[in-house]
DNA sequence: ATTAGCACTCGAGGAGTTAGAGTGCTAAAA
DNA sequence: TTTTAGCACTCTAACTCCTCGAGTGCTAAT
């Protein structure tokens, strides 16, 4: 059964109330502030009704109203409307796309961080490469007489170095032909596919380098390791506590403790995004739909990006479950567009 | 003058008392706990002459006595005693050094996770280096034909990477010789001796590689830059709200913001240490020490480790004024020994 | 110099009270 | 049938009042 025009009207004048003040919100100001002309004895019972639905709690039975989770669904999904940014905040975002910044990861933590200033909430950034993902190229070469660095080329585009003490001196001609082994050996390979038995037989060919081919197998395997897990940043985080639902420390360490730790974000993320695969990048989860107890208050909106077939970025923006998701969508809605414009005209070219 | 021997003892028991309950303390427990064998009334005299000496404070006039920012610091240079390590700690702090973990950044920053989780407080590491750094090579290599990497080593062992875009085809050669001229150009300068014109100088001998060389210079300027101003990582900041005195969030949230504002920290940091340039690696700031309103009522235990003639490592740990100094010197210096050690026969030929 | 005794102070915390916001219900009005 | 006005009722937040107890400073005795 679908909800009346005018139900619909006051459940949303209720939840934009609720989030602009946080405070259990009663039959005479919606009468008052709605455009509807009808007296709050009506709103009364139209809100009992939608209590009854399940769209609207009581704290106690002499307060106001409060959204229920499903209230707040029902609002992202239809009822709220995201609004036109301000000019202040579409410039930051240009300026966060600006060319200057090339590098994905660097720009959406940027940009993590610019919306965590502009709406006063916690947002958090995630990267994370399929595990699939493979060595593409390796180079090796020297910096003086002991030392050498090697550097990983990922397919998904990820580059890393590490400076490796070399076990005997070397001259050009020998690191480049252990450079060649590394390539032959091990790249096209994703980390279960690189076995000790595949590094042994590297490591034997290369003489008295062979453990110079072990360090850079060691490297490649920590490389495609630590991005199988993800990279997670954290910005605004003292925000959290500058909304009154967590006024109490209890509470507000519970989120805290949670947020910053990067295992629990990870799991929490993927998890989401694994059930739930409908089209569009900007998602909602509120208050109880999910499952982890510290979120039971809070209200999350994911932006999703899909960089190229190994690379997917992840940001999320926390807030107490009376979060302003239209501002909040608006935001991201416009970073998205500009983005995704942005990767057409690429240099990740893949 | 100083203080009796008696006055030293019964204000460390009301310290040490302190510390533990967070509560104001009386002549009685005093009398009670400390092995001096006098009546309360007694303690109630010295603890008013230490009231009137500006060792203690009264919150009011009725309640115990807490200790004083001048009263800290009398106990941690002349009162404390810093506990042996438990079996667990010096295990853990093994661990952190274990030669696993090579790179000296990675190492601060998982020592600084780890006195986190040991002693409950906050904690955060920091990096620096100094302006007098310079490049000290480049090496520039192909990805594919639109692709390459550009390669820098500091004179402080840094190393950075950068995928670049080419403005036009190019091979191997022409790409090492753009690597030659990057090198004789730049090397061996810091960032204020690489001028605008030395830029453009180097770019026209590049011919139609030009641009290359141009986004090599600025990528030089950046990794200069980048650790001019330092590197940051904090750890346990959910803790910060386990500490009675930070139970109100306006307060905590203050101090959580200057914690997680990098660019206040840094110079929080330099400032600290310009100004203080005593021997011995442990030093301490406490309360209105401090000249930083947020910290007026936190403690800060600093260790420091000079790595090589360019590179500065620091390690705070943040926790209330009452914090228990004597554990935290006493975690710190266990691991200042192993590191110190580690260092010598080090990885880190400078 | 130390201690016991005592009057005094002050804040924390509980009980009681009130004010006000908001509700649900009923009966009248539209 | 829907809307509205009126009213009694409920519940909390905030305030006052009060007591209890911890801790003090002072004085006089040891």
């Amino acid at each position: 059964m679908s909800l009346s025009d005018r139900k619909r009207r006051i459940l949303k004048a209720i939840i934009d109330e609720y989030i602009e003040n946080a405070e259990p919100v009663g039959s005479k100001v919606i009468a008052a502030r709605s455009r509807l002309s009808v007296s709050p004895a009506t709103i009364r019972n139209e809100m009992s009704e939608l209590e009854e639905l399940g769209y609207l709690e009581q704290p106690h039975i002499s307060a106001g109203r409060v959204p229920s989770t499903a209230g707040y669904r029902l609002y992202v999904n239809e009822l709220m409307q995201t609004p036109a940014l301000t000019v202040r905040e579409a410039e930051a975002i240009n300026s966060a796309l600006s060319t200057q910044m090339r590098e994905l990861e660097k720009m959406l933590r940027e940009f993590g961080s610019l919306v965590s200033r502009l709406t006063n909430y916690t947002t958090y950034t995630l990267t994370t490469r399929a595990s699939s993902e493979t060595v593409r190229k390796f180079d090796v070469f020297l910096i003086d007489e002991q030392t050498a660095i090697a550097v990983i080329v990922t397919s998904s585009g990820l580059l890393r170095n590490k400076r490796i003490k070399l076990p005997c001196r070397a001259d050009e001609a020998a690191i480049s032909r252990v450079a060649r082994i590394a390539n032959s050996c091990f790249t096209e390979r994703t980390l279960d596919e690189i076995s000790l038995s595949l590094i042994k037989r590297a490591a034997s060919e290369a003489g008295n380098l062979s453990e110079l081919v072990m360090s850079i197998a060691e490297f490649a395997g920590e490389v495609l390791d630590e991005n199988r897990e993800g990279d997670v940043y954290i910005d605004g985080i003292s925000r959290i506590l500058s909304h009154p639902e967590y006024r109490d420390p209890e509470k507000a360490q519970e989120l805290l403790r949670y947020l910053t730790d990067k295992q629990e974000l990870i799991r929490h993320t993927q998890e989401h995004f694994s059930g739930n695969r409908e089209e569009g990048a900007i998602r909602f989860s509120i208050g109880t739909e999910n499952s982890d107890e510290p979120l039971r208050d809070a209200g999350i909106v994911y932006g999703s990006y899909d960089l190229g077939k190994n690379l997917q970025g992840v940001i999320g923006i926390v807030g107490p479950r009376r979060m302003d998701y239209a501002k909040v969508a608006a935001n991201l809605n416009y970073f998205i567009t500009g983005f995704n414009k942005l990767l057409k005209d690429s240099f990740f070219n893949e």
